[in-house]
RNA sequence: GGGCGUAUAGCUCAGUGGUAGAGCACUAUGUUGACAUCGUAGGGGUCCCAAGUUCGAACCUUGGUACGCCCA
């Protein structure tokens, strides 16, 4: 049954037709049984999300790829779900609450979650409705979720075994506090940006009033300051800090300091009565050339400083709390101080006791850290210890998703151990067993992976995966896929209280490749479909979610996730800038899909996606892809309009006449050059390859060649098979643009009255190839049709206007085609007629095509100097040509070490230069 | 401080050693029953700079310059 076409393609009126049909027939994932495995995961978007550009490209990429291999006769699997994204979603809640002016911990933790599950069963299917609007053949029969209850089984699974290798461990060093959250983040979501700050010196005073010499000398060693101290002179960008300071260290080798290293020298803040004294110590990693040379050490609120008071066994004292204001627990400061000072002379507390200890004076206990810092360095100034403050850039953290500042704090944490499970994805990429695509990203990844931290992964939220650890009253740790199982490691009537805390999201998300497939369970689905084909993501997600998926895949499954990661770049706005919410240059793919329809927004997201490279929008591109649809559509169009009906046959239909002999061998490379492309996951080059081959092959040249025989007598052998011809031709189009334009091809196709769907089709093989002599003959039309075409141009002769041509002595070529193709030659180049033979002297147009010249009488029509200024235009570019190969040629050194297919070529561009030369010369001598 | 990328027509970008391309924009033009979301013809480039390798460099090497990104 074939359908009449409209005669603009409106992309709305198909597009969700269309796609709820595919959904309905189950094309997405037919049954395949026997056929070889091809499978993608699809990054799981946050079930809080909704499609942004950077979406629409990664999916149409995912969906080109999926289309091709579905086509190519696969078993073809496109996982997709949702992420838990347990902090943006808790978040999005969490403001839900806040604008009635409730808040999370109104609920119990229970009824917390059950509204989360409640919002998410609401409002969580925004993302997977505008993927379908995208075209997306993703397997929504079996969607998944992070959450879902086997996911939730893979996830204890994981955590269990990890914890009996010992490669995840409850561990207490400097995370990364986000006080907004109030959660512990991992390094990959904290930010590094440079603000402006300042950078205050301070004295801390020596014990007791004691001095000494401070010398300072240049590079040459002379002096250039001498004077007697009774303070070292102290730098620092975070003054609060100084509350928790548990030492002052220089480094060992500098001179200024020696004469009062183990010495204790006194915090300048705080009551008078209980100033602090900490001892001055060396360590390797003060800087002398920056600053003063001597640092504070503050082993809790800083990483650097971790690091010095750990080697130093200088105790670490927390001074803040989950919101990061001052703490204001634990004893008064004056037996807090006491204790600390004891500490300084020699005493030892474990770790716990040094927790407990608020160092914090009484009057900055509560204070904001900000507003703690005014008055440290207010009161310090007061006391006349400061000595100077700089302006100065600093490096400081902020959250990605809270977007305040991140305090170091030490605490409790759970960690994986990143750098025993990345040992085998290096090794896998070394070896080519996991392909990047781009190369260039290897180089990122190694760096990454070879200096990988510890992985923090709890997190003080409700929403997620709660960890499966109980503990016991002496905070004996037990894990287990159960609170029984638990139970019985502890031992029964012993009292168990099971972690509060949850795992990061991407804990969950690094199983994706085989707990989408139903593992821990042996499923048919893992069995095939793991490891997968191909992961496509954006390079930035590449730490948080490609290279756990390597370590999580080598781990449980002892595979590689995925035979080749692809990684693509960022959609940039119109000006090269980042697109961001606050900036307020997003651009909507829903509002592109509205305007232009998906099709076109798909085919500009390949076209543009060249490897290592990021896209800029380009509307006016996007129209051109919607403006490709059209053409497509009217070629379809007047197909059925001139009786072409449907091919029955994949392989070519036989042909005898040159234009479909020439269209089939231009169809069979396209297809061989198209096929390389999507081998080599060149998005842009598989696009410009169908693109070209449709709108200048097909359209431009095959349909206007074939209008004379279409238009003639319908029941000839040579029409027969030119609709033979064209109906295949058009038929192979939709088939290897579908995977780039699925809907107005699934249309196109349909409306030609197709027995099954594209989708489910048949890949292209023409069982072709190029007809060497179709090839000249169309060639030499193309040459003549776009000479007549230029000359009547240039010499502003109308272009519709039928000229009489005569050619003295044709070519065989020109022979052989003017005797079959006249009438081609009528419609194209409008010359007719064309006679054989000598032309009557006079004025004329010439034009040339190949080795042939064309004589066209227009005595009295032409202009005689424009005619010669053409070809005298052409005769000087032909001559310099000519000279530069001449020059080329005699140069020993190129024919005797060139490449000899490159001297081949080279003489025969000269030969034909020198040809034209002559043709030139004579035709300007003809003319008078 | 370390690493990576980019620089080609007015704009957005292809081009992996043989002498420069596409789309858009621009200029001129409008003809045939698919298509004006179209057709035809045309103008437009020191391929960032410099040196080197080579018979030959947009492409390879080295060193710059500019812009962007990542890590510390």
């Amino acid at each position: 049954m074939t359908r009449e076409l409209d005669k603009t393609f409106d992309p709305a009126a198909i597009e969700a037709k269309w796609y709820s049909h595919w959904e309905q027939t189950g094309a997405f994932r037919p049954e395949r049984p026997d056929a070889e495995a091809f499978t993608i995961v699809n990054p799981p978007p946050n079930v809080t999300g909704s499609l942004h550009i950077g979406h629409a490209l990664d999916n149409t990429l995912q969906d080109i790829v999926i289309r091709y291999e579905r086509l190519r006769g696969k078993d073809a699997l496109w996982v997709v779900g949702t992420d838990h994204a347990g902090i943006a979603t808790q978040m999005v809640v969490e403001r839900q609450l806040e604008e009635r002016q409730d808040k999370r911990t109104n609920y119990s933790r229970d009824d917390f979650v059950a509204k989360v599950w409640e919002w998410k069963e609401e409002s969580g299917g925004t993302i997977t409705r505008q993927l379908r609007r995208l075209g997306c053949s993703m397997d929504w029969s079996r969607e998944q979720f992070t959450m879902d209850e086997h996911f939730t089984k893979a996830v204890l699974k994981v955590f269990v075994d990890l914890y009996n290798d010992g490669l995840i461990y409850r561990d207490k060093r400097l995370v990364n506090w986000d006080p907004k959250l109030k959660t512990a983040i991992s390094d990959l979501e904290v930010e590094t940006r440079d603000v402006n700050g300042h950078m205050w010196h301070f004295k801390y005073p020596l014990e007791g009033g004691q001095t000494y010499t401070y010398v300072e000398r240049d590079e040459d060693g002379n002096v250039v300051l001498e004077e007697e101290r009774d303070y070292i002179s102290i730098a620092t960008t975070r003054p609060e800090t100084m509350l928790g300071d548990g030492a002052v260290a220089v480094h060992p080798d500098d001179a200024r300091y020696a004469p009062i290293v183990g010495k204790l020298c006194e915090i300048p803040v705080g009551p008078k009565e209980h100033r602090r004294l900490i001892p001055i110590i060396t360590d390797e990693y003060p800087d002398p050339d920056f600053g003063s040379g001597a640092v504070k050490i503050t082993g809790a609120h800083d990483e650097n400083d971790f690091g010095v008071a750990q080697r130093n066994g200088i105790p670490m004292y927390r001074l803040m709390d989950e919101v990061a204001a001052m703490r204001s627990d634990g004893a008064p400061y004056a037996e807090a101080a006491r204790r600390a000072i004891e500490i300084a002379r020699g005493d030892t507390l474990d770790a716990a006791e040094v927790d407990a200890l608020n160092l914090v004076p009484d009057e900055y206990r509560g204070l904001d850290r900000y507003e703690a810092r005014k008055k440290v360095v207010a009161d310090i100034d007061a006391e006349g210890l400061m000595i100077m403050v700089e302006d100065k850039k600093i490096a400081q953290p902020f959250g990605d998703r809270g977007g305040v500042v991140i305090e170091p704090m030490l605490m409790d944490q759970w960690y994986v151990a990143a750098k025993e499970l990345a040992k085998r994805p290096i090794a896998a990429v070394k070896s080519g067993e996991i392909e990047i695509v781009p190369a260039t990203w290897e180089k990122t990844f190694f760096n990454w992976m070879e200096n990988i931290q510890p992985w923090c992964v709890s997190r003080q939220l409700w929403w997620g995966h709660r960890i499966p650890a109980w503990y016991d009253a002496d905070g004996k740790v037990y894990v287990a896929m159960t609170e029984e199982e638990a139970q019985a490691q502890a031992g029964d009537g012993v009292a168990l209280t099971r972690d509060e805390d949850v795992l990061d999201t991407w804990f969950s998300s690094a199983l994706w490749p085989f707990a989408t497939l139903g593992w821990p369970d042996n499923t048919d689905l893992v069995q095939k479909h793991y490891p997968n084909s191909l992961l496509i993501s954006g390079f930035d997600i590449l730490f948080f979610w490609d290279a756990r998926m390597m370590m999580a895949g080598y781990y449980n499954m002892d595979e590689r996730p995925w035979e080749k990661l692809y990684l693509h770049g960022l959609v940039r706005a119109a000006d090269g800038s980042k697109m961001s919410k606050s900036k307020g240059n997003v651009v909507d793919p829903l509002g592109l899909i509205d305007q232009y329809g998906a099709d076109a927004l798909r085919f500009f997201m390949a076209a543009m996606e060249s490897q290592g490279r990021d896209i800029k929008m380009d509307e006016k591109r996007v129209e051109g892809y919607r403006n490709f649809a059209t053409k497509l559509w009217n070629a379809a169009r007047f197909c059925q309009s001139n009786g072409v009906g449907l091919s029955k046959h994949i392989a070519a239909p036989d042909a005898r006449m040159a234009a479909n002999q020439w269209i089939i061998g231009e169809l069979a490379q396209t297809a061989e050059t198209l096929e390389k492309a999507m081998a080599e996951l060149r998005f842009d080059a598989a696009a410009n390859t169908i693109y070209h081959f449709v709108w200048d092959r097909f359209c431009d040249w095959y349909l206007e060649l074939i209008k004379p025989v279409l238009q003639g007598d319908p029941d000839t052998d040579a029409a027969k098979e030119t609709r033979a011809v064209a109906g295949w031709a058009l038929d192979q189009i939709l088939v290897m643009l579908h995977p780039f334009m699925p809907f107005v091809t699934e249309e196109l196709w349909n409306s030609r009255g197709h027995p099954h769907d594209l989708i489910v089709g048949e890949w292209v093989n023409p069982q072709a190839s190029v007809n060497k002599a179709a090839t000249d003959a169309i060639d030499w039309v193309i040459d003549l049709t776009t000479a007549t075409r230029s000359a009547r141009n240039e010499l502003g002769i109308s272009p519709s206007e039928k000229l009489a041509a005569f050619i003295e002595a044709p070519s065989g070529l020109a022979a052989s085609v003017i005797e079959r193709s006249s009438a081609a030659i009528e419609r194209l180049a409008r010359l007719s007629p064309i006679t054989v033979g000598e032309a009557p002297a006079g004025a004329a147009m010439q034009v040339a095509a190949g080795s042939d010249t064309f004589i066209v009488p227009l005595e009295g029509v032409i202009d005689v100097g424009a005619e010669r200024a053409r070809l005298e235009k052409a005769l000087v570019a032909s001559q310099k040509e000519a000279k530069s190969l001449e020059g080329r040629l005699s140069n020993a050194n190129f024919v005797e070490r060139a490449k000899p297919e490159a001297v081949e070529k080279a003489r025969a561009d000269h030969a034909h230069h020198v040809a034209e030369v002559e043709r030139l010369k004579a035709a300007l001598e003809r003319l008078g």
